[in-house]
Parts: structure tokens; C-alpha cells; sequence
RNA sequence: GGUGGGGUAGCUCAGCUGGUUAGAGCGCAGGACUCAUAAUCCUGAGGUCGAGAGUUCAAGUCUCUCUCCCACUACCA
């Protein structure tokens, strides 16, 4: 039994999240974190809101909140919405947790101590209306290079300029409009990345478990020579900066940077995880981090969008491996493209696309958990749309995996008493259904393997569909006319692949796969993903059930969407 | 601007270190079947693999040029 710690990409608490979020990191986690339980495996699957910086600050002042109250509110929003789409999390935690602020001055007091953090001083946008500093994409103003009205501090929207806060003419504060505005200075705590820049390499040079899309990001860094970076802002909302435990001298107003506390928040939930363990219940949290305390048998998989990976593969790594402590490190590292809608990304800001929420209240889970790995954006970009949406829920749900558990078991009921049928012989159809399971599962293993999502889907597919082709070459309806026993081989079979269709869909479709398991008194036990376990083979997968087990009927599985549905979303939402 | 990823059947996408007639699903056409959610199964049509040049006995796969789309570009997270 291995032991598997998975994390993803820590959502934002700034509302909730859109379908491109779910789909980019915790829903492939997710469906891996459930696989490799279904597998034998020791998994813990840690997530938590990322709820610091200034745009949580800015929110909650915008909702008449505390950042704290604001916070909590937003948390138990996304942990809910999370929840409706059955996110296995074993813990989902919140970066402005105790523990998180312990670790991350515990981890800088380290990097401190090893040389490889100094105060410098820099100049930043100061409002004095709003009594803060501002980040640089929060002052606005005209653009030097072509006139734009709006330009942002950071950059220039209408000539795509990168700009500094500095060169705006008429700058003013985007939060309140404000243009009393002037250039402070300021000191803060910079990480010294730049003396970091071999070890990384090295690390990332031994990581072979990376894919391209990851490695091509960090050697694209790397060659570009690891800047030293700020680690503190001069806001109120965040970690409180301070040095061997008091708050360090002139740093009273300031935070630490939001990228800077929040990946630590990975281990910080995970002894949040440990802290509410019950009654009688052992949860060490040191042991799935601490290389010395036992994490050295831990294999670490993190699932993130691609913005995300420099981060993980430079930024991160330079926090740990800088604290010279033993901290586990990624081993395994999934990135994934964007979801696009209608040719625009879908945008949190803007409002484009669907929300977490919405989807709930359009269709179960399921329908939006398959689609979301069907279609999962590995290999590229992937586009979302209506038309595609239905096709899929249709053909692959409704069509080929709902219309064969019901009408195997629909037929078992009206023929064999909804019993698992007893007589008969093997022949032919079940010799080549056998050969199909044999060639199949170990493909659908090894794609999950992989964190293939899109290829594990398509074959999960497919497995279901040469159930539907196998009964087209038992024919036990034609057979029932002149030899009962021939066709009760058929439906045996039959109900035998559509508890194994429910075993395989667990992963991905958890509650449909609930509703096919039990209507099919299958006991947890016996849900594995372990075809082959023992002197098992895989044509006695066949055979597995009890033979005159009493069987129901579950409910049609999923309903069809239809094209009116499609056209009133599509008016809702938009697109098309 | 720089860097990275991508441009493969009507649509969404597979195609690893170059090797016989380029694949899948959907859609479309025809057929079979009738247990089932007008579901399923079979067969078929459909591609100058973004454009051009080069390397090679052989290129979707390697090199160069061009073109279009997307992302990142370190003080938004």
C-alpha cells in the first residue's frame, strides 16, 4: 500500500470558482485522489481557500465585511460548492489558518537564517486618501505610450504595454478613484532567489515524473536567471511578518505576500487535517511532510492550471529547499491548459461562463464531472460549449453507459425474476467480452496511471461500449425464444458488466456509480479497482456476481438534455 | 517585443524517440436488431496533417522561413 499525498491548486476565496478552475486542478485531483483510493492506496487529499492579498482586502471592504468575516463566509461557500461536486477532499483547509501562519514565519525565520532573505528598500504608489499602498495593477491612469484613458499600472490594456506605475500620467487610485498619489519608500523582505538558481536546477533537472508542458515552464525561468524576489506587501490582511517569533521592527504594517504563504498553506491544511482528528483517531501531519518523520515513502502529486507551475517548480522549491530542513517535495506535478468559452477564456471578473453554483443548478454532478474529464484541457487549450456539452452527456452517459444498465437490468427483471441467472453454459460472446476486459482494464489502469484523464475516460468509454456490443452477439431476447439457458449466460454476463461499468465509472462519476452498485447489492468491498487480485482473471469478472442474487432496476441513470434545454442556457449564459 | 504551447476529417481531439493503405468520439449516409432512455450494433463516405522550403531511401513526426490562435512575462493571484 502506498502512500499518496495529492494537493490542488488552492482556489482564490474571491468567489466562486468557474468550470475552467474545477476543471484545471481540483476536479482532476479529485477523480486521481479517488482512483488511487480504489486501488488499495493510502491517499490524502489536501485543498484549501488561498485568502490572502489584496483582492480579498479590497472585496470585503467592498461587501461591508471584515477580511476575516469575509473570509469565513467565502469558505464555507466554496467548501459547500465543493462538496455539491463531490470533491473527496480529506481536508479543506483556509491559508489564514493558525498553522499556516506558524509555518510561513517559521519557514522565513529559516530562509532568514540561512542567508537567503535581506531587507531592501523599494518605491511603491502610495494613496493617501486610501491610506495604503498600491499593488501596481490597483493605480490607473493614462497611457505615455498611446494615450489609453485606463491603463493599469502594471500594463496597458488598449497598446499592451508593459508599463511601470510611475510613467502614468494623471495616475489614480483604482480602488478609490483618488488621485492623491504619491511614490513612498518602503522596506521589505526580499528572498533571495538568485543564490538558489543551481539547486534548483539540479532538481528539476533529476525530476522525471514532470510533464513537457511543466519542465519546458521551470528551464524557461530558470534560463532567464531566478530574480530575488519581495516576500511582504504593506497590507493588513495576511501573515503577520516577524523575526524568531515578535513582530520584527518596522515591519508592523506589513504582511508576507500572499505567494509566498500560500503554498506553504499545503502543509498548513494538512496539519489543520491533523487537528481535527476525533476521538480515538491518529492523524500526523508530520509524517506525509517531514522526510525525517516518515514522508520519505510519500509520493507527492500537485494538480494546477498552468499559470500556476513556475510557482510550484521554482518559487515554492526555493522556500523549501532554502529552509534546509527536510520537507517533502513534489514528485509528480499535473498541469493542465485552460477551458475556453466561445473563444474568450472564462473569466471570474467578467463574469464569463458558468460558476460552480450555476452548474449545480443546471444538472447533477456527474453529468459536469465527465464532461469536465472527457473533454479535460491536458494536450491544449479545450473548448466548452453547449452543443458539445450534450453530445457528450448524451452519447457517453445517457446513450451507452444509462441505457445499458437499464436495459440489462430491466430485462433480467421481466425475464429472471430480477435474479442473477444460474444456467447456462459460456460461449463464444463471453470468450471475446473476456478478451476485450483483458486487453481493456490494464489500459484504463495505466492512463489513470498517468494522469492521462482524457485518455481514461475514453477508454472507460469504451469498455462500456463493448457491453453494449457484447449483447448484440449474446442476443438473449432472440435466444430466450427457443433456449432459456442461452439466454440466461447472456444476462448473467450482462449484469455482471454493468457492476463492473459501475466499479470503473466510480473515479469519475461517483454517484451514478453509487446508484448502479447498489441497485446491484454490490458491497463496498467488492468495488475495488483490483481486477486481477489473487487467482482472479479477468473472465471471471464475468461470473462474479452471486448466481441467483436479487438484483433491482435503478432508476434511469441520467436524463437526456435536450435541445431546448441547450437553447435556454445558451440564452442565459451566453455563447453560440 | 521575449519565451512557451498549439494549428491533423464538418466539430472536439489522439498520434512516443521519423517507416507499410493517418486514428477515436460526435455528426452524416446506408443497413441490422427490438431487451432498452426513438436507445444499441454493423458498414460506409469524409483529411494536399496551417503555408513554403530543406534533411532523409522514407516526415503529421526532424531543421529553417512565413502565417494564425492561446498562455506566460516575476508588485493580481
Amino acid at each position: 500500500m502506498a502512500r499518496i499525498l495529492i494537493t490542488s491548486a488552492l482556489p482564490y476565496i474571491n468567489g466562486v470558482k468557474h468550470l475552467g478552475n474545477l476543471a484545471g486542478s481540483m476536479l482532476p485531483a479529485d477523480v486521481y485522489a479517488r482512483f488511487q483510493r480504489l486501488r488499495g492506496h493510502d491517499v490524502l487529499y489536501i485543498c484549501a481557500t488561498d485568502e490572502h492579498g489584496t483582492p480579498a482586502e479590497l472585496a470585503a471592504k467592498a461587501a461591508g465585511q471584515t477580511p476575516d468575516d469575509y473570509c469565513k463566509e467565502q469558505h464555507k461557500i466554496q467548501r459547500e460548492v465543493g462538496k455539491g461536486f463531490k470533491l473527496s477532499y480529506d481536508w479543506f483547509g483556509r491559508s489564514s489558518s493558525r498553522p499556516n501562519n506558524e509555518l510561513t514565519q517559521a519557514f522565513a525565520d529559516k530562509l532568514e537564517d540561512n542567508g537567503l532573505i535581506e531587507e531592501r528598500t523599494s518605491r511603491q504608489v502610495y494613496s493617501i486618501d486610501d491610506k495604503r499602498f498600491l499593488p501596481d495593477r490597483y493605480v490607473e491612469g493614462t497611457c505615455p505610450h498611446c494615450g489609453y484613458e485606463k491603463a493599469r499600472g502594471d500594463q496597458c490594456d488598449n497598446c499592451g504595454r508593459l508599463l511601470d506605475p510611475v510613467d502614468l500620467k494623471d495616475p489614480y487610485s483604482a480602488v478609490s478613484g483618488s488621485k492623491k498619489i504619491e511614490i513612498r519608500d518602503t522596506q521589505h523582505l526580499f528572498l533571495l532567489q538568485s543564490k538558489m538558481q543551481d539547486r534548483i536546477r539540479a532538481w528539476v533537472d533529476a525530476a522525471d515524473h514532470w510533464p513537457q508542458l511543466t519542465k519546458s515552464i521551470a528551464y524557461k525561468w530558470l534560463d532567464e536567471g531566478l530574480q530575488d524576489r519581495s516576500i511582504t506587501r504593506d497590507l493588513a490582511w495576511g501573515v503577520p511578518v516577524t523575526r524568531n517569533g515578535k513582530p520584527r521592527p518596522g515591519f508592523e504594517n506589513k504582511v508576507y505576500y500572499v505567494w509566498f504563504d500560500a503554498p506553504i498553506e499545503y502543509i498548513g491544511a494538512t496539519w489543520e487535517w491533523s487537528s481535527a482528528a476525533g476521538e480515538g483517531e491518529t492523524r500526523d501531519w508530520r509524517s506525509w511532510w517531514r522526510t525525517d518523520e516518515g514522508a520519505d515513502d510519500v509520493t507527492y502529486v500537485q494538480f494546477m492550471g498552468k499559470d500556476n507551475v513556475a510557482f510550484h517548480t521554482v518559487s515554492f522549491p526555493v522556500t523549501i529547499l532554502g529552509s534546509q530542513e527536510p520537507w517533502k517535495l513534489v514528485d509528480k506535478l499535473k498541469a493542465f491548459n485552460w477551458l475556453t468559452w466561445y473563444g474568450g477564456k472564462f473569466s471570474t471578473s467578467e463574469k464569463r461562463g458558468v460558476f460552480m453554483d450555476q452548474a449545480l443548478e443546471l444538472l447533477p454532478s456527474d453529468y459536469w464531472r465527465w464532461y469536465l474529464i472527457a473533454n479535460s484541457p491536458e494536450g491544449s487549450d479545450a473548448a466548452f460549449t453547449w452543443q458539445n456539452f450534450q453530445s457528450t452527456i448524451n452519447s457517453d452517459l445517457a446513450n451507452v453507459l444509462g441505457n445499458f444498465v437499464n436495459r440489462i437490468t430491466k430485462y433480467a427483471g421481466s425475464k429472471f425474476h430480477g435474479q442473477v441467472p444460474k444456467d447456462g453454459e459460456r460461449g463464444e460472446a463471453e470468450a471475446w467480452m473476456a478478451k476485450e476486459l483483458e486487453t481493456r482494464l490494464p489500459l484504463l489502469l495505466q492512463h489513470y496511471e498517468d494522469m492521462e484523464f482524457r485518455k481514461a475516460a475514453a477508454e472507460t468509454r469504451a469498455i462500456w461500449a463493448a457491453g453494449n456490443e457484447y449483447l448484440t452477439k449474446a442476443e438473449p431476447w432472440v435466444k430466450y425464444k427457443t433456449d432459456v439457458d442461452a439466454a440466461a449466460v447472456g444476462v448473467r454476463t450482462g449484469l455482471n458488466l454493468a457492476a463492473l461499468f459501475g466499479i470503473i465509472a466510480q473515479p469519475i462519476i461517483p454517484d451514478a456509480a453509487q446508484k448502479i452498485l447498489t441497485a446491484l447489492n454490490i458491497p463496498e468491498q467488492a468495488r475495488s479497482l483490483n481486477f486481477t487480485s489473487g487467482d482472479r482473471s479477468y473472465a471471471d469478472l464475468l461470473d462474479a456476481l452471486p448466481r441467483g442474487m436479487e438484483i433491482s432496476a435503478p432508476d434511469v441513470l441520467f436524463a437526456k438534455i435536450e435541445d431546448a434545454q441547450v437553447e435556454d442556457w445558451t440564452a442565459r449564459f451566453g455563447g453560440g
